[in-house]
DNA sequence: GGCTATTTGTTCGTATGTATA
DNA sequence: TTATACATACGAACAAATAGC
């Protein structure tokens, strides 16, 4: 699988593409760490800023995870994720967050606010990549 | 107002705060534009790829909508959002949607994704900017 | 503790293409 | 057509974080 620097499709579209499709494949298993941005410039012939606009791709859909100083990382599919009950009349949002918002929280770069309100109450706000909302069954 | 290029605090991220706080206060009213690259390099002394990344955290919170050609510009804070009601038993997750799924749901740039599966029924998706989930009453 | 190599983070410069006015 | 503005992409440099010794 190459990128073809002609296409219509920008390179970097394009190289996220190939690693969601790894990733999505197997061939990048989760808790895998993905290619370094030195290698994947040199395996794709392109320069790093379009190997990093690609990562900050997968990073936003939660594919991967990055630390500094180490590298990007494969994110199990269900992790560890906290399930929040929804009170009946709920009204739910979800944005990215401000960075005042991010440290408040403790959401992570490029991953999404759930914001949940309800009448009368202060609004409360959830990292969208470690909680999942659920609304309570009837039983 | 002035952006410090030495502090820990990243240039983009400092010009990202100015515009948000013109943003919310009202200094930079919805409809109106941002000003325009050049404008933002010249009045801060930083260069081009601060100004847009700066921009792009500002589009990626909903708050500026960004057209080629012409501009960026101040979006209204609850312009029309479509409320979605919630069925029993639902589990709600947000994540940026992959290009896939953007054209799929008609999910904007920079857009997370909110996700609602049921139990025995096939996942449903909506774009967060337009849709606001609810949890009915129990009256 | 330090030192070094690796990796990611940030910033600048430049160039080309495309869309709009 | 020209000017403006955004999109993409290359190269380069230095800072900061991490890991291993």
């Amino acid at each position: 699988m190459t990128i073809d620097p002609d296409s219509y499709e920008p390179a970097y579209i394009q190289l996220a593409g190939l690693l969601r499709a790894a990733i999505d494949s197997g061939e990048l298993a989760p808790g895998q760490p993905v290619p370094s941005e030195k290698t994947l410039i040199q395996q794709h012939g392109v320069a790093r800023e379009t190997v990093r606009r690609a990562i900050s791709i997968l990073r936003a859909e939660g594919r991967v995870q990055t630390l500094a100083g180490r590298g990007s990382y494969v994110r199990g599919s269900a992790d560890e994720a906290e399930v929040v009950t929804l009170a009946p009349g709920s009204r739910i949002s979800s944005r990215m967050p401000s960075p005042a918002e991010r440290r408040q929280y403790g959401v992570a770069e490029g991953v999404p606010l759930f914001v949940v309100e309800l009448e009368g109450q202060e609004a409360q706000a959830y990292p969208a990549d470690r909680v999942i909302l659920e609304v309570p069954s009837l039983t």
